[in-house]
RNA sequence: UCCCCGAUAGCUCAAUCGGUAGAGCGAGCGGCUGUUAACCGCUAGGUCCUAGGUUCGAGCCCUAGUCGGGGAGCCA
């Protein structure tokens, strides 16, 4: 777990020693790319070791290679000339894609374009690509296209770029809730209770379906491996509830499953979810919290990712740095779910769904109010009790509850949150009014019988946040191997 | 699941009214060059998604299917 803040190691002008601020030290021969291009000084030998993009070749005995280690977007330009053993040999062998090993003197650039470059003393190639059937190339390729080659992809400036970012919010995440001293807890991936209130479960069993296609009975559960039906996580936060009425504020940072045949560019069968659970928090500590969260994620990304973000700027979503500073510098709008309707009433968008009190509101509503009214993220709060989960505290009212959705432009609902109902016998009430049977949540409707305290908590789609920092706009390029309805090839 | 759109060279796409299959990029070869999405010339490269149907003739029209994309719903 990323708890601590880069750097996380020292690298030696020679860059063949790291030494970790734990104490821990170990060569190794290899200079990671974006070492030679910030840090190492001109006149270190250095060993670069990764993957062709481009092969610029003259024929009058040296050539240009471009290598990327994915430890950066850019690349480092490799000089490779007659003086090189079997250079011609060599040159001829590499392709766009190509692996090498380059050992050579790191040197000021004479060209345009880079600061600094290697003059290859030895070149070696580890691995070729055969330019006939390799699928990447020098120029640009359509995201459908590479979701076809998920296993080659990240070889590519967008998608390195989107590991890179993922990766920097994954470690965000846990430094924002570290920081704030909350317990990462792990809640199963596994879970027998049948009915957590969010969409379609996938079922988890080691009956032998086929033999039990012939049978045509019953199925006995009883003899399946857990003695009782079984399927992937939909939601931690129920489990979150449980170690956050104990040892205090917590989160869960883990994948969640839905069997929803959704064919959208914002969901997946398979994402990930961070779900922060507090005890004590009532409804406006719970906004506070997800705002400074967003607000901190944001702009650690932003710290760390600079260049990444810049090329998504350039390349994928010119407003994105400035939708990311607006996000960053500026208050959350927060309203009531009534007073966005009365907004979208008065509007005079022509809306395809009609609004009225009472109805969820539509995508297209939640773009309205983030995008167009307000142009920034807004927190809707006290909905309608009819269209929100049964663990939602009730108000006074009667007819609304404590639930708050976090609206973002580009992307609409990014957090879904609320204060949880505590009172027992309302909770008893608001499971039955939604059908479900309270025996089945026997050991959820104890934590409000035993110790019960007012808490609060939320979920914030990490996929969908990952669209938010890079503006992509398919969720499915925002996951290493994403699962939708009919793919999970690799 | 519903609605709309699409599938043609390795990739991105074009092909007029139903009449001989095209370009750019990539690749190979040659030229040129401290180049950098290099540039110039030549060459090779096709089961037009699948299965039926209509027609003298189908990449194009019709039917069914498969896969992909966009939108909606469900939601994070």
């Amino acid at each position: 777990m990323g708890v601590r803040n880069p750097p996380r190691f020292r690298v030696e002008s020679n860059s063949t020693a790291y030494h970790f601020f734990d104490g821990s030290n170990f060569t190794m021969t290899r200079t990671k790319v974006v070492q030679i291009l910030k840090t190492v000084p001109p006149g270190t030998e250095v060993d670069v070791r990764g993957w062709v993009r481009t092969k610029r070749e003259s024929k009058q005995d040296f050539a240009f290679l471009e290598v990327n280690d994915g430890s950066c977007l850019a690349n480092v330009q490799i000089v490779v000339d007659a003086n090189v053993p079997d250079y011609s040999t060599l040159i001829k062998q590499i392709h766009t894609g190509a692996s090498v090993a380059v050992i050579g003197e790191v040197k000021e650039s004479l060209g345009k374009g880079q600061r600094v470059e290697v003059h290859a003393r030895t070149l070696k190639v580890l691995g070729t690509a055969d330019p006939q059937t390799y699928p990447l190339q020098k120029k640009g390729h359509s995201f459908e296209f590479l979701r076809e080659k998920a296993h080659l992809r990240p070889r590519t400036n967008t998608f390195g770029a989107i590991a890179r970012v993922r990766n920097a919010l994954c470690t965000a995440v846990h430094n924002f809730f570290q920081a704030r001293g909350f317990l990462y807890v792990q809640t199963p991936i596994i879970t027998t209770s049948d009915c957590e209130g969010a969409g379609q479960i996938f079922q988890v069993t080691t009956l032998d379906l086929a033999k039990l296609q012939q049978l045509r009975g019953p199925i006995d559960y009883g003899h399946d491996f857990f003695g009782k039906k079984a399927g992937l996580t939909v939601s931690g936060q129920l489990e979150g509830e449980i170690y956050a009425t104990a040892v205090g504020d917590v989160y869960t940072f883990g994948p969640t499953f839905r069997a929803e045949n959704s064919n959208t560019t914002r969901h997946l069968a398979e994402f990930w979810m961070i779900e922060p659970e507090m005890p004590f928090y009532e409804l406006e500590e719970n906004m506070d919290l997800a705002e400074a969260f967003v607000r901190s994620i944001v702009k650690d990304v932003m710290d760390h990712c600079a260049d990444d973000l810049a090329f998504f700027n350039e390349r994928i979503e010119p407003t994105l740095l400035t939708s990311l500073q607006n996000i960053v510098e500026h208050d959350f709008i927060r309203r009531t779910y009534t007073e966005a309707i009365e907004i979208l009433e008065k509007s005079s968008q022509p809306f395809e769904y009609p609004v009225s009190w009472g109805k969820d509101l539509q995508s297209e509503h939640e773009r309205y109010l983030t995008e167009q009214h307000f142009k920034q993220p807004v927190i809707l709060t006290d909905y309608p009790r009819e269209i929100k989960s049964f663990y939602m505290r009730c108000n006074d009212d009667g007819k609304t509850v404590r639930a708050m959705d976090v609206l973002v432009p580009r992307i609409g609902e990014i957090i879904g949150g609320s204060q949880r109902e505590e009172r027992h016998s309302v909770l008893i009430d608001r499971m039955q009014e939604c059908g479900l049977n309270p025996a089945d949540y026997w050991w959820y409707l104890e934590l409000r019988q035993y110790g019960t305290v007012p808490h609060s908590g939320f979920g914030l789609g990490l996929e969908r946040t990952v669209q938010l920092l890079t503006g992509m706009t398919n969720i499915r390029d925002c996951i290493p191997f994403p699962r939708t309805p009919k793919s999970a090839e690799f």
